[in-house]
Formats: C-alpha cells, structure tokens, sequence
DNA sequence: TCGATACGCAACGGTCGCGTTTCATAATAT
DNA sequence: ATATTATGAAACGCGACCGTTGCGTATCGA
C-alpha cells in the first residue's frame, strides 16, 4: 500500500472544506449573539453574510441553527484564572475580580444572557454553556474552597455547594440588577468578605 | 349643566372601548411570554389570535409591541408575602420560601428571564419590570433586615445591600443553574442559616 | 487531464409577521 | 333615528428568512 494516510479515516476525494470559513461562521455567529440576538433571533442568512459565506457553506455543515450554536460554544475557551494565591480570601478575590471583569464585556454578557434565560427553549445550548462556562469555573471555585478547609482557614463542615452558590450568585445579582458604574470598586473585596464572616471556622 | 359626568374627562360619543378586550390582550401577552417566547419573538398576530381579538384592537391602544408588554408587566401584582414573623429567620426563611416557590411556576420564571436577559435590547421593559417585581419585594426584604439590626438579632454595622444580594443572589443561582427536583426541600432555610451566621453580631 | 467536492453568489418558491385598509356589525350619546 | 366610535374578520403589499437549487469557479486526488 503505497498510500500516505496522515490520519486515520481515508481523505475524500475533491476539494476540502475551508477551515478559514468554519472559523468565519463560527465567529460571526457569536459576534451577533453578543449584540443581544436570542438563539432564534439568530439567522442564517446574517451569519453567512457577516462570515463573507454562501449559505450552502452553512447548511453543509450544520443542519440546524442549534447544532451551529452548540458548537460555537463549544469553541469558546474558558480563561480559568490561576487561583494559587497566598491564602483563601485572596483567591476568592481574584476569582470574583475576573468574574466581574467578565460581566462588563458586552459579548460575554449577551452570550450569558442567552445561556441563562433560554435554556427551556434551547435545552442543548444551555447545557453546552454550563458544561463550557459554568462548570470549570465551579471546579476551580470548588478547589480554593476544599483547600480551605483542609488548612483551616474555612470550617470544616462548610457546605462548599451552598458557599459557591453565595459568591458566584451574589456576584451575578449586583452585576445583573446594577449598572455597571455604580457599583463599588471593591465590590469583589466586600462579598467575599461578608461571605466569609460565615466560612470561617466557629 | 345636565349631564352627568362620574368621571373628570367628557366621555368621547361613540361605541367605548371595551375593557374585556383590553384584559384579554393583556393576558394573551403575558401568556405567550410565559411560554417562553422573548419579547422580539411575541408577535401582535399571535396575541390577537389568543386574545381572539382583531389586530386593529390592539393597534388602536398601542403604537409598538414595547408599550404592550410594559403595561403586561404593570398589570402584574406583586404578590408581597406578609413578613412580620416571630423573628429575622422567620421572615428571611418565608421570603426565600416565595421566591423559590414562584420560580417553579414557568409563567413567572419565563418572565423573570424576560426581564433580566433582555434588559439591553429592551430597557423600558426591563425597568418596568424592576420597578413591578423586584423592587417591592427588595423593600420588604429591606425592612426586616432592618428591624433585625434594630433589635439586635442583625449587626449593627451589616451591609444591607450586600446582604440582600447575598440571599436573593443565592438563591437565584441555585434555582437557576439545578433542575427543580435536585433542590434540597430546605433550601431556603438552609440559605438563610448559612447566610445568618455572617449577619449575626460579633 | 479528469472526476469529485467545496466555494461564493444569486435566484427560487414558501412562510410569517408587519402595519394598514376595508367591511359589515355592535354599542353608545344626542 | 342618527351620528359616532369600536369590534372582529379578512385582505392588502411589503420585507425578512427559510431551505434548496443552479451556476461558474476553485481546489483537491488519481
């Protein structure tokens, strides 16, 4: 068998699909999530056109607008801040601080918007977005608080679901009912240290 | 002068207005938004159709969809549960028992989305909506903290803007991210006493 | 070179909702 | 009675997208 075969499955034959477009649909797409479009405000034709792409070039790839969606989240990277600080109340800052850095970009606002308020229309997506977004992040969340408790610095029967639940929810009220100039400029200083008036130990 | 006027405004000749139509539009609206349609998704058809009403009633009394759903959202009562229990626990407890109680319901979840996902691309309705459902409830949540500082179950110094995002903050995140049933059945108590041991004095 | 596939583009017929108009009918004041 | 306004229904022309098709061109393997 003389034939090269880089990877596994066999090429087919004709020309191949342009990753350069993919990219393109893949980004225009969520370039216009992050103008406030809903997932169903969302359209084909606006996508290909922002992209620089025939429609065809779409539907060849994905059958629906959902899949489109799903795996446009799916390409999105979570920036997981490194959370090695010197102690738990500095981590947890830093945390909060990125969080709330995140909230102010318009993008990442609307993108969060969408996974929030349709995921009883758009199950798949939402769920995508947590396993993307959420999830790691609460891993991350979760390590800083476990590792609390293991030096002492947290109680040791904290319930780490319903402290994780306290920073990140009370972060998201103030951004979400606030706008974004008056809030406080250490307002990730001041939850967690109201928050963890009641983590530590007795 | 003869003619009997109860109200102030001379009464317009002609057939008035009728009130039924006025509530079924309403409600046909509030309807539609409940089942999950965003605001730009709601369509006058749709809600003519449910109301069994003709378009041009709907036309006559509002210029835009936007007007519409802000008076939807005004007819809405705010349903302030009474919080004047035996203590500060008692009242937080009852409160966060509403909260959760009324995001089970998809009619009020769907608009709560509404609210808080559109609140760029529609923010005459996102204010309306502030001004209907949360800042009531923000108030009577605000007055039993402060009785609670008074009487001494609260800190004198507590950050009560802070705390209340704390316990609505809390309890939004963790309704909003778990499915209704995986929800331990005391969450609300168990958010107030983890919240509770930060807020108690020294 | 040749067959195969992807590309961007334009056009197709079809659906939906828009906001307006017309119509026959209903409800009210004088 | 008559004038006036509202009502539900239907139809209008318009534009946005839908998902598909055909076109000429570009890019690959054989």
């Amino acid at each position: 068998m003389t034939m090269q075969q880089t990877e596994g499955a066999a090429r087919p034959a004709g020309r191949p699909r342009s990753e350069k477009a993919e990219k393109a649909i893949i980004e225009a797409a969520l370039d216009i999530l992050g103008e406030g479009s809903g997932v169903s405000e969302l359209s084909i034709e606006a996508i290909a056109a922002r992209a620089g792409v025939g429609k065809t070039t779409i539907y060849r790839r994905w059958s629906n607008k959902e899949d489109l969606v799903v795996d446009a989240l799916a390409s999105l990277k979570p920036p997981i801040p490194p959370l090695k600080g010197a102690s738990v109340r500095d981590d947890l800052v830093t945390y909060l601080q990125v969080v709330q850095s995140e909230s102010i970009h318009v993008r990442t606002r609307c993108i969060m918007n969408i996974a929030m308020s349709q995921s009883d229309r758009h199950p798949r997506v939402a769920e995508r977005f947590h396993e993307i977004a959420i999830k790691p992040r609460q891993a991350a969340l979760r390590a800083v608080m476990e590792r609390g408790m293991a030096n002492g610095e947290l109680r040791a029967d904290l319930d780490v679901e319903m402290a994780m639940a306290i920073l990140s929810g009370t972060m998201m009220w103030r951004t979400k009912w606030s706008s974004d100039d008056d809030l406080p400029p250490d307002l990730a200083e001041r939850i967690v240290d109201e928050a963890l008036r009641g983590f530590r130990p007795r």
